[in-house]
RNA sequence: GCCCCGUUAGCUCAUCUGGUAGAGCGCCGGACUUUUAAUCCGGUGGGGCGGGUUCGAGUCCCGCACGGGGCACCA
C-alpha cells in the first residue's frame, strides 16, 4: 500500500469500506461474545504446551489411530474447513501447526457453533486428544475450549501469506503472524546472539555496559546522531562504536570485556545499512590480532552450529588470509604502498583504468575504496584481510615489522565486511599523534575522521596491557547465516520512512 | 542527493492498442460429521495522493509520497 495513506480517522475509513465492514463485524462479534459470558475473554490461559512437542511425542501414531492423551494447546486460526456438524481447524503457535477436529457430538451444539463462527487470525485455546486423522494429519479432537482473543482485523492470506515487501517490514507482527520463515528466521537470530555470549562467558569475558549518550563519538570513522540533554544542556551523540570506552574497561583491569549492542550511524540505508546496527566488540589483555582471528573464527563457528547452518559458506577454520595491499594488487593491479600519496595513487588508478572517482579524495579513502569496490564484493568464502595502512586505523597498533603498516585486519563473507579487529594501540603518545593526524587528514578532505579524545589518551597514559580487539556486525552474521539479502530481513523494525 | 522500476479489494494476483475493473482467499447468508489451498450456491468490497491532456484515464503527461534495485554516501 502507499505509505501516503494513513490509518485512523472517520475519513479514512470510509475510504476504505471494505475493510471498516471487515472489523465491524469481527468487532460486533467480539462484543456478542463479551455480552454473552463474562468471562468470555480469560485473563491466563495456563500450562498450554508448545505444538511442536506434541507433535513430535505422537509421531508414532499411525492413519486412523486414535487416543485419549488429553494435551493443551493455545494459538491463532490460520485456517478452518468444513463445517455442518464437524470442522476442521488449523491452530498455530510459535512452535508449529496442529489440526483440531470439531465434533458438534463432542461439544455440543451452542459450543460448536460459538467454535465455528470464530474468524481466522482470532486466538485460541484447546483441550483436546490426540489422534491422526485417515489423511495421516496429527489432530486434536476438540474437548474444551476457550476464545482467547478476537482479532477485529483480518490476517493475511491463509495460504499466500504476505509478501508485499513494505508491509511486511512496516507490520512486522504481520508478517510473523503469516510467515513462518518470518518467524524461524528472528529466533535463528537469538539463538545465534545467545550463542556469542555464551562463547565469551565461556572464554573469561565478562559483559560490561558503556554509555549509549556520548559526549565525544569515536571507535570508529562515521558520522553520529545528535541529540540534546534537557537538564545539562548540553548536545550528546548516540555512539557509533564502543571501542573507547571497552579499553578504557581493559585499562582498569578487566582484561577481558565485551559489550552487545547497538551502535548508531547517521549515513545511508542500504540492503547492508541500518542506521542502528546490533554490534559485539570484545576486548582481550595479552592477546594480539592474530588471537582475535582465532577467536573470531571460533565465535562464528558457534554461531552457525547455534543455527544449524548449512549453507554455501565454509566457516570452518583456518579462514583464506590475504593482505590489504596483496589483495588489490591481484585485483586492480595498483601497488597502494608504492604510492604512497593521493597525487600518485591517483594517477595510479587512473592509468589502470579503473572506473572511480578520484577527486578529492585522501590516500587514506582512495585505498580504502580500492579494496572496497574491486576487492570486498568477491570476498564470498570468509576471508580475512590483514595489515591495513596506519592512516586508515587510527586505532589500531604499528605493525612489528611493516613500515606504515598497522597490525590489523576485517573479515569478510558474501562480500560483506563482518568484523574488523587491531592489536590495539596502547602508546598514549602515539595515540594523541594518530589523533592529530587524523583532523589533519580532514582537512585534506576526509569526510570522516576519528574526533580527538583527550580523556581517551589520559586513561592511555595509566598503561594499557598489550591487547587485542574485535568489532563483530551481528546483523551482517545473520544475514549470512539465515540467507536473508538484506538488513532488513534481519532486523525487526527497519528504519522506514514515514 | 541522483537514476531506473513499482504502487489495482483486508491479503494474493489478473485487467491487449485509453472506452462500464475481474478472480481466489477472507467476511456475510445457505448446504455438508475425516477435511487439509475442503467443496457447492448466493452476497460483500478497489485504481497511492494531487494536477493536466481527452468526449472518456488504472492505462498518456507533470508533480508528490512510499517501496524495490543501482549510484553517491557509508568500513
Amino acid at each position: 500500500m502507499g505509505g501516503s495513506e494513513q490509518e485512523g480517522g472517520p475519513a479514512g475509513e470510509s475510504s476504505r469500506h471494505g475493510l471498516a465492514e471487515l472489523i465491524a463485524e469481527r468487532r460486533a462479534k467480539a462484543q456478542r461474545l463479551a455480552a454473552s459470558d463474562p468471562e468470555a475473554f480469560p485473563y491466563a490461559y495456563p500450562d498450554v504446551e508448545p505444538i511442536s512437542t506434541i507433535l513430535d511425542a505422537y509421531a508414532h501414531l499411525a492413519d486412523g489411530e486414535e487416543t485419549e492423551d488429553r494435551h493443551r494447546v493455545a494459538g491463532r486460526i490460520a485456517a478452518r474447513r468444513g463445517a455442518g456438524r464437524a470442522a476442521f481447524l488449523d491452530l498455530v503457535d510459535r512452535s508449529g501447526k496442529i489440526q483440531l477436529h470439531a465434533r458438534v457430538d463432542v461439544l455440543g451444539k451452542e459450543a460448536f457453533e460459538r467454535l465455528t463462527s470464530l474468524d481466522l487470525g482470532d486466538l485460541l485455546g484447546v483441550d483436546g486428544a490426540v489422534l491422526r486423522s485417515r489423511h495421516g494429519e496429527l489432530t486434536l479432537r476438540v474437548d474444551a475450549f476457550r476464545i482467547l482473543a478476537k482479532a477485529l482485523r483480518p490476517p493475511p492470506d491463509k495460504h499466500h501469506g504476505l509478501s508485499d515487501v513494505e508491509t511486511r517490514h512496516r507490520r512486522r507482527e504481520l508478517d510473523l503472524i503469516a510467515n513462518e520463515d518470518t518467524r524461524r528466521r528472528f529466533a535463528d537470530r537469538a539463538k545465534l546472539i545467545s550463542a556469542v555470549r555464551s562463547y565469551l562467558d565461556g572464554q573469561g569475558f565478562i559483559e560490561v555496559e558503556t554509555p549509549v549518550l556520548q559526549p565525544l563519538y569515536g571507535g570508529a570513522l562515521a558520522r553520529p546522531f545528535t541529540t540534546h540533554h534537557n537538564a545539562l544542556d548540553r548536545d550528546l551523540y548516540l555512539r557509533i562504536a564502543t571501542e573507547l570506552y571497552l579499553k578504557r574497561c581493559i585499562v582498569g583491569g578487566l582484561e577481558r570485556v565485551y559489550e552487545l549492542g547497538k551502535d548508531f550511524r547517521n549515513e545511508g540505508i542500504s540492503h547492508k545499512h541500518n542506521p542502528e546496527f546490533t554490534m559485539v566488540e570484545w576486548y582481550e589483555a595479552y592477546a594480539d590480532y592474530e588471537e582475535e582471528a582465532r577467536r573470531l573464527e571460533e565465535a562464528v563457528r558457534a554461531a552457525a552450529q547455534a543455527v544449524g547452518y548449512s549453507g554455501e559458506l565454509d566457516f570452518s577454520s583456518p579462514w583464506q588470509r590475504v593482505s590489504f595491499a596483496g589483495s588489490i594488487e591481484e585485483a586492480t593491479g595498483i601497488d597502494v604502498m608504492a604510492n604512497r600519496d593521493a597525487e600518485s595513487l591517483r594517477a595510479a588508478i587512473v592509468a589502470a583504468g579503473l572506473a572511480m572517482q578520484t577527486e578529492g579524495l585522501a590516500w587514506p579513502q582512495l585505498a580504502d575504496d580500492l579494496l572496497s569496490k574491486h576487492v570486498e564484493p568477491s570476498l564470498q568464502q570468509p576471508t580475512f584481510v590483514f595489515d591495513y595502512p596506519v592512516e586508515l586505523s587510527p586505532l589500531a597498533r604499528e605493525h612489528r615489522s611493516e613500515e606504515g603498516l598497522v597490525e590489523r585486519w576485517e573479515a569478510f563473507a558474501g562480500g560483506m565486511e563482518i568484523a574488523n579487529a587491531f592489536s590495539e594501540l596502547i602508546d598514549a603518545d602515539a595515540q594523541r599523534e594518530r589523533f592529530v593526524a587524523q583532523q589533519r587528514l580532514e582537512t585534506l578532505g576526509a569526510e570522516e575522521s576519528q574526533p580527538y579524545d583527550e580523556l581517551f589518551v589520559e586513561a592511555l597514559e595509566q598503561g594499557m596491557p598489550p591487547s587485542g580487539g574485535v568489532g563483530l556486525g551481528i546483523d551482517r552474521l545473520v544475514m549470512l547465516l539465515t540467507g536473508a539479502d538484506s538488513i532488513r530481513e534481519v532486523v525487526l523494525f527497519p528504519a522506514m520512512r514515514d
